[in-house]
RNA sequence: GGGCACAUAACUCAGCGGUAGAGUGCUGUCUUCACACGGCAGAAGUCACAGGUUCGAAUCCUGUUGUGCCCA
């Protein structure tokens, strides 16, 4: 059989998708077992628009392994994939494309344009469902979705009714975060804060008389009362009162309609009744009390302007004030400000405003500030707080029950410190503003009538009706909302608008609640907090039943990953030059329960040697076993083989891989990702490789094929190919690739059994022999190794066995020992022989000599029995310590006392025996 | 400003009450018929600092310092 000598994974990943796929071994329907339990995933939807990045293969990664190890456990497995509409990034796309064309989207008309964002989804969507193919994703793609299906839009305008119904949503003028840059209201979550660096204007307005002409020396009278700490904002001058405020927006002044100071803030309780003059305008601003001023900032004045403040919106409704927009949609100034500076821009009217007062005087200090300012997320663009006309979900009611379901442990966050992030967030929540002002998304099912009526349905028949319950006239000409949903709305429904939800379907009986829904921390406000609301109202029990949240993935400097640092890592690229299995063994291996991880180079390559040393260790059985790979006709071969007896190396492999069965499957099971591909890397390579096909390679590669030689082959096949199916899950192309080639049963190794330990084959005297014998042979290639003596120098060597039962362990071994130590004579005798020249070592009590007449540098030997003994005494003196405190005999528990006991009589004896050997040198 | 993490070998990280482990790197050695993407042997850590709880602390608690993230 050909078989390269280096593992290339180019040559074998593309083979096997389209396998597994054709065959559709990802259905579930495939698993015929009608006990079967159910195992089911919602992947967390991509952007349509979206291209596979490290985050995904990681999160993709940790759901294939779960899913193609609950399958090969036999469960009916569900993981369900598809994609996000992403109203914002899709719409941009197309709009871009059309900018090419110097088509404007409005010149097209919405219809046309939706047109246009279908046909760009049908040819360039969904690029990442071709590039999960490339990680190896088990998802069934018969069951694909995307949130613009007419399914999943159905399940969309019935929760809409249902919730307006219920009052939930409501529709109403309030003050939204505008995004000047994408035109259309955004929700809080897709606003990010960022430090600018800005200025804070003081600004004086005059008190009980107006500005007409230069006011002089007012910023030195200013400045002369504010020497210090101290802040005062009212000035008394010859010219008349004035009062200053400071602001980082002086532009939204023309917009201004009260002044207001803290109601405990004595200082200014004489103006109580009076009014500012806003200057440049000349509009009466009324002085308020208000609790939300801080006395202690700045002056302790706020000019308040309702229409472009939260807060200032808030004291706006409180203080009945006038809400006077300056600023519009396009962010210019609007005709509600002086004529002046109607139309510009908002960064042109700051600068004009700014000239004006300080022409008139009225600017009194220019400082540096550096302060938050909210943008838009997707475009970047300064977020304009504008009042508009909008709806709203109410949260609060909904929050209550997804915050008890987290608490009662109806679903359990991994780790659990992420609950936090959810309590946090729903504990404070605030209503969310779903309505978007784009074109692509799921249209808000509701119709105006010309008389300003409003009716919320799912369709326009059902709209009709409505009106005429209502005593309207139902044939009354109506006006389709024009705006669409967020596209979050849409995505908190996956977990059952997938399956069918609202029809009651098979899938939506056996599939919700779903099992696990892995993702990252970023999304759990956007998604899984949305998603738990939604489950628990629609569906009446929550959507999943564990949250893994998956680290973030840093790069190797240890820096988050962004565009604009310029450090992101292409996964497919990653992919191409380690190979996929190893890429995914790397992401698994470095999935501890820690919020981040970072990608480095020495993981993959060290998976990548991994890899390379599991196709090796298969090549070697390939090459050398060939005479039991068919023994069977093609099946597995068997443990249990009439050719001869087990050794001890045999009970031992096999118990440490039934151990290691055992480990893997639990650590799966509590998400100790890394804990699972930990333990197959040192029970592959370790155990199986460096130690039971060395030990096995006499009867491997003996030229005449004897009875016990069979049986080796055939017990390091049954070993491997139950290995590889422990490594499937997390290595899914290589094992299949290995797998068929070996003797297995069935068509794919990916619905092959997942080996689940078999207690009868642990077996801890074998694995405590075996690690005497190990230590032996380590011992003896340590003493070659510090002598410098060449591997082709034969060596003798003398044990005193420390018992019987030790006598017997090297008695059996003895063949394995000479030949894996290089030994050529290994004598047992009751006594080591007190010959000066011999380099000495003690495994377990029982000691070793290796004469070494004429290679023995004796300094260096004493130095290396002296190191080892002072470890030894170190460690006895701490344990003695112990044993000596009455506290510790009394309060510890019995069986540590016991240990500790026993640990010391052993250092006690063993550096007993190390002592009379250094004084034998 | 509020909250949440994290500080362990040169690097990246496990461990989270019984005297420290991995991968990479490093040192020496071996081209022995699966693998140099390899074998063998080895060196390397007052577990950030200071208190406390405990018979016993890298591990639990408090504080300090430093770093990161989230929210406002």
């Amino acid at each position: 059989m050909e078989i390269p000598k280096a593992y290339d994974p180019k040559e074998v990943e593309g083979r096997w998708y389209p396998f597994w796929e054709s065959h559709r071994y990802f259905t579930p329907d495939t698993n015929t077992n009608p006990k079967a339990p159910v195992f089911s995933m919602v992947i967390p939807p991509p952007n349509v628009t979206g291209y596979l990045h490290m985050g995904h293969a990681l999160n993709h990664t940790l759901q294939d392994v779960l899913a193609r190890w609950r399958r090969m456990a036999g469960d009916r497995v569900l993981w369900l994939p598809g994609t996000d509409h992403a109203g914002i990034a899709t719409q941009m796309v197309v709009e871009r494309q059309l900018a090419q064309e110097g088509v404007n989207r409005r010149d097209l008309g919405r219809e046309k344009f939706v047109e246009r964002v279908w046909q760009w989804k049908a040819h360039s969507g969904g690029t990442i469902l071709k590039q999960m193919r490339i990680l190896g994703d088990s998802v069934d793609w018969t069951r694909e979705r995307f949130t613009m299906d007419e399914g999943l839009s159905n399940a969309v305008k019935e929760v809409f009714v249902r919730l307006y119904d219920e009052g939930l949503i409501y529709r109403g003028e309030y003050m939204v975060n505008w995004s000047p840059g994408l035109h259309t209201a955004i929700s809080d979550l897709e606003v990010e804060m960022k430090q600018v660096k800005g200025k804070l204007y003081h600004i004086a307005y005059p008190v009980g008389h107006a500005v007409t002409k230069p006011v002089e020396g007012l910023a030195e009278a200013y400045a002369a009362v504010n020497e210090g700490e101290k802040k005062l904002g009212w000035l008394q001058t010859p010219d008349g009162d004035f009062i200053v405020v400071a602001t980082t927006r002086p532009e939204t002044m023309l917009g201004d309609t009260a002044i207001a100071f803290n109601p405990e803030d004595e200082r200014y309780r004489g103006l109580t009744g009076k009014s500012a003059t806003l200057p440049l305008v000349g509009r009466a601003l009324p002085f308020i009390q208000d609790e939300i001023v801080e006395k202690d900032f700045g002056t302790g004045f706020v000019k308040v302007t309702p229409a472009h403040d939260p807060n200032d919106f808030a004291m706006g409704k409180r203080h009945n004030l006038e809400f006077i927009q300056v600023i519009g949609k396009d962010a210019r100034i609007t005709g509600a400000a002086p004529e002046k500076y109607r139309g510009l821009d908002r960064n042109e009217a700051r600068k004009q405003v700014v000239a004006d007062l300080e022409a008139l005087g009225l600017m009194l200090k220019i400082e540096d500030y550096t302060h938050n300012v909210g943008h838009c997320q997707r475009s970047g663009v300064a977020i304009e707080p504008l009042v508009s006309m909008q709806w709203f979900l109410r949260m609060k009611s909904l929050a209550e029950p997804a915050i008890a379901a987290v608490r009662e442990g109806k679903t359990k966050f991994v780790p659990e410190s992420a609950a936090k992030i959810y309590f946090n967030w729903l504990e404070n929540i605030q209503d969310w503003c779903v309505s978007r002002q784009l074109w692509w998304g799921h249209r808000i099912p509701a119709w105006h009538t010309l008389d300003g009526e409003l009716v919320v349905a799912r369709d326009e028949a059902e709209a009709r009706q409505r009106l005429a319950e209502r005593g309207i006239d139902p044939n009354a000409i109506l006006r389709e909302e024009e705006d669409v949903l967020d596209t979050w709305f849409s995505s908190q429904l996956w977990p059952f608008s997938t399956l069918g939800w609202p029809a009651e379907t098979e899938d939506l009986k056996r599939y919700y609640p779903t099992d696990v829904l892995v993702t990252a921390f970023d999304i759990i406000f956007f998604w899984v907090a949305r998603m738990m609301m939604m489950g628990l109202k629609f569906m009446g029990e929550v959507p999943f039943r564990t949250v893994y949240i998956n680290a973030l993935v840093l790069d190797p400097e240890g820096q988050k990953m962004s565009k604009s640092k310029g450090n992101v890592i292409d996964p497919l690229e990653v992919f191409d030059r380690y190979g996929t299995d190893a890429a995914r063994f790397a992401l698994t291996a470095a999935s501890t329960a820690g919020l981040t991880l970072s990608l480095q180079e020495s993981k993959l390559e060290s998976a990548r040697n991994f890899a390379n040393k599991i196709w090796n260790a298969t090549r070697f059985v390939l090459l050398n076993c060939d005479d039991v790979l068919d023994a069977q006709g093609g099946e597995p071969l068997d443990w249990e083989t009439e050719l001869a007896p087990p050794e001890l190396a045999d009970l031992w492999i096999l118990s440490r891989f039934n151990r290691v069965a055992l480990e893997v499957h639990n650590a799966l099971a509590d998400f100790r990702f890394h804990e699972a591909a930990a333990t197959l890397y040192h029970f592959f390579w370790d155990d199986f490789c460096d130690w039971y096909i060395e030990l096995s390679k006499p009867f491997v590669t003996a030229k005449e094929p004897t009875p016990q030689s069979l049986a080796v082959k055939r017990r390091i096949v049954y070993v491997l190919e139950r290995s590889l199916r422990l490594l499937h899950p997390i290595m899914p192309f290589i094992t299949e690739e290995l797998w068929q080639r070996l003797p297995h049963k069935g068509e794919t190794i990916s619905t092959s059994e997942f080996i689940s330990h078999n207690s009868a084959q642990l077996d801890g005297r074998a694995e405590r022999e075996m690690a005497v014998v190990i230590e032996t042979i380590t011992k003896l290639r340590n003493i070659r190794s510090t002598f410098n003596i060449a591997p082709s120098i034969p060596l003798k060597a003398q044990i005193a066995p420390a018992n019987a039962a030790a006598r017997d362990v090297i008695a059996r071994m003895e063949g394995h020992i000479k030949r894996l130590a290089r030994i050529e004579e290994l004598q047992m005798v009751d006594k080591l022989e007190t010959r000066r020249g011999s380099a000495r070592a003690v495994v377990a009590g029982s000691e070793i000599a290796v004469p070494l007449e004429g290679l023995i540098d004796f300094d260096k030997e004493r130095a290396r029995l002296e190191k080892e003994l002072s470890k030894l005494i170190g460690e006895r003196e701490g344990l003695e310590k112990r044993l000596s405190n009455q506290d510790f005999i009394s309060r510890a528990a019995a069986d540590v006392v016991e240990t500790t006991r026993a640990r010391a009589e052993e250092l006690a004896d063993q550096s007993t025996k190390l002592r009379a050997m250094i004084e034998a040198l």
